[in-house]
DNA sequence: TTGTAGGCGTTATCAC
DNA sequence: GTGATAACGCCTACAA
């Protein structure tokens, strides 16, 4: 990098904390104690009040660089995530993540590092040298990661992973409860036979839904029955697939469990070529709740909705506190579970009389 | 916020110019310049060479408060928008403006201020506190906008807005092109009678697009025909009644060119109930390229992909160009269009024999 | 209760 | 060619 070789333009509108003590008449430390509650120096209340006023006249903020230099503190938070912006729920987590950061002062930086895999061996340096205080290290989806020994240095949250050190606070959705919380709702309406379309792959998404499937059926008093469990790749094709498989069973399921929102929407399609109905015939479940498939579909898809926006503000809240107070290491269980809310909408309804 | 009232503990084991100067032997001046290329103090090679060596072994790098405190630059650039970041799209826009601001060692902070209508009589302070070097000013979907003069007062770029100023430099879509784009790819196709599933909302998308259309009519001599346009709300409800219309018509449309992927979502609905077959009875294209949606159809959707991405990583690249050199402003056209490229995929097929 | 002074790490000025 | 030094704006130990 070149530099330019001017001195630093200042800028004469900036009023610094001079500034404000002329204004109010007091020396600047006294601003300084005034405004930031120093627990050691009182100032008079009469004083600290004229301080305040003056230093909201004048648009005061003190500068942020000058501040991180003296304290050694950048007040910014790192969200190291590997292809989390291009998520579709990355949005929401972003969004949680930033303004609750904003809400309390802090700054959110974003870094996008590609494969997390690569991340053991790539060079982080770039993140490290943006000085920030901490770091939320945030995946795509649930997983479990391995966190590199560079990123323990700094106070750290995992925000969708969990790691082998109970000690690192992390938050998760609560896959096992969402599972239940779908299966509960079909049961409700008074299914009993109950199709889950679920997924290949080995991620606790896949393990915890159907084990709140299972946990649902078990407290209905409904015998689990292998055959209603079909699992297939968690796209729009495979929930097509599961689905198609599904319906012709005898009998046959009044209601399916999607894995996820893409494989309700390939079971909405084999549910039409069966010239069946939804949810008249058969009552369609998904998870996710990706909101342009949910409410795109016709009818609306009922669904189990990720929380994202709250796991961002989870994370924020919680890596800003260990920030300021580290010895207050509470016992909490781990990893902390979100619950994943109901969102109903259409396509649940039902049985028709047997 | 109360303080803490410990002193700054500092990391010893982050390395400073002065370590670096220690161990080359030299003043931190000397290193200072070796390291930066000062223009005026010249340094001997041999010296240069060992300072970069040295400061290369110890892994230093300068610490970004001190030198935004000193430069009054904070290498940041703010990326202010309503609800972006809830946008299907948001993701790319950040990550392509996030990597490049990366890429050029700098940092992007995330704004989200909500309703962008409410711009002007927001609170922007607690944005500006945050000493930025520049605005980029972000919306959710192609519009115009009034810019709130607090913020002109900073370089500043627009993403997928446009305002009165033309001296502004703002990046959106071009939906002309892109209109014409999804039609042009019908016509080669053989199809000479297509509708369009338009939108109603009063933007520039719907206008452009709508350009596209007859303009890619024209050039191939089809006479534009009022009655294959139907306007309709931009939503899968809207895109399903837009094209049952337009299948109703008689000659009925071989192709229908849709507003959006949502409203072909919408689209796929009715010509399934119309007992048609996409792509044999009728092509669908749309258009903005949500991957959940196109990928997850059947048969998977041809469309026309918004360049969200890119047009992050074009504001962040004029955004600093702007900062490090605000004289060289180029005469250039407003806004600048970038194009929407085609995504070819499986709904667009050639007519039957007539 | 208030003021003075030193330093956080860097870069630019100006001597040597 | 090189080095000492003064800022940038803020916080805080310490003296008054």
């Amino acid at each position: 990098v070149t530099r330019t070789g001017k001195p630093p333009v200042l800028d004469p509108s900036r009023v610094s904390i001079r500034d404000v003590a002329a204004a109010a008449g007091v020396s600047l430390t006294t601003v300084s104690h005034a405004l930031n509650d120093v627990e050691g120096a009182r100032v008079a209340l009469k004083t600290r009040e004229r301080v305040r006023k003056t230093a909201r006249e004048l648009g005061y903020s003190p500068s942020r660089s000058a501040r991180s230099l003296r304290l050694q503190r950048t007040h910014t938070l790192a969200m190291v995530s590997d292809v989390v912006a291009t998520s579709p729920h990355a949005g929401e987590i972003i969004l949680g993540a930033q303004e609750t950061a904003f809400a309390r002062g802090w700054a959110l930086a974003i870094f996008n590092i590609g494969q997390i895999r690569d991340l053991e061996s790539r060079d982080l340096d770039p993140v490290f040298q943006h000085e920030v205080d901490g770091v939320i290290y945030a995946t795509m989806y649930h997983r479990h990661v391995k966190v590199p020994a560079r990123m323990r240095k700094l106070p750290l949250v995992l925000l969708d992973a969990r790691c082998d050190n109970t000690r690192t606070p992390s938050v998760v959705p609560d896959e096992v409860l969402g599972g239940r919380t779908a299966t509960e709702e079909l049961i409700k309406r008074g299914h009993r036979c109950i199709g889950f379309a679920t997924n290949r792959d080995d991620i606790p998404a896949t393990w915890g839904r159907l084990e709140g499937y299972k946990a649902a059926l078990k407290a209905a008093g409904i015998r689990f029955d292998r055959k209603l469990v079909v699992a297939q790749e968690s796209e729009a094709s495979g929930g097509y697939a599961a689905a198609r498989r599904l319906l012709s069973l005898q009998p046959r399921p009044t209601a399916i469990f999607c894995f996820n929102d893409r494989m309700a929407m390939g079971a909405y399609r084999a549910v039409a070529e069966a010239r069946l109905s939804i949810p008249d015939d058969v009552s369609i479940i998904g998870f996710d709740n990706q909101e342009i498939i949910a409410e795109g579909l016709h009818p609306s898809l009922t669904t189990v909705a990720l929380p994202h926006f709250e796991m961002g503000r989870w994370a924020v809240e919680n890596l800003i506190d260990l920030i300021e107070d580290p010895s207050r290491v509470r016992p909490t269980v781990y990893p902390t579970l979100m619950p994943c809310p109901l969102v109903s909408r259409e396509s649940v309804g039902s049985p028709r009389a047997a």
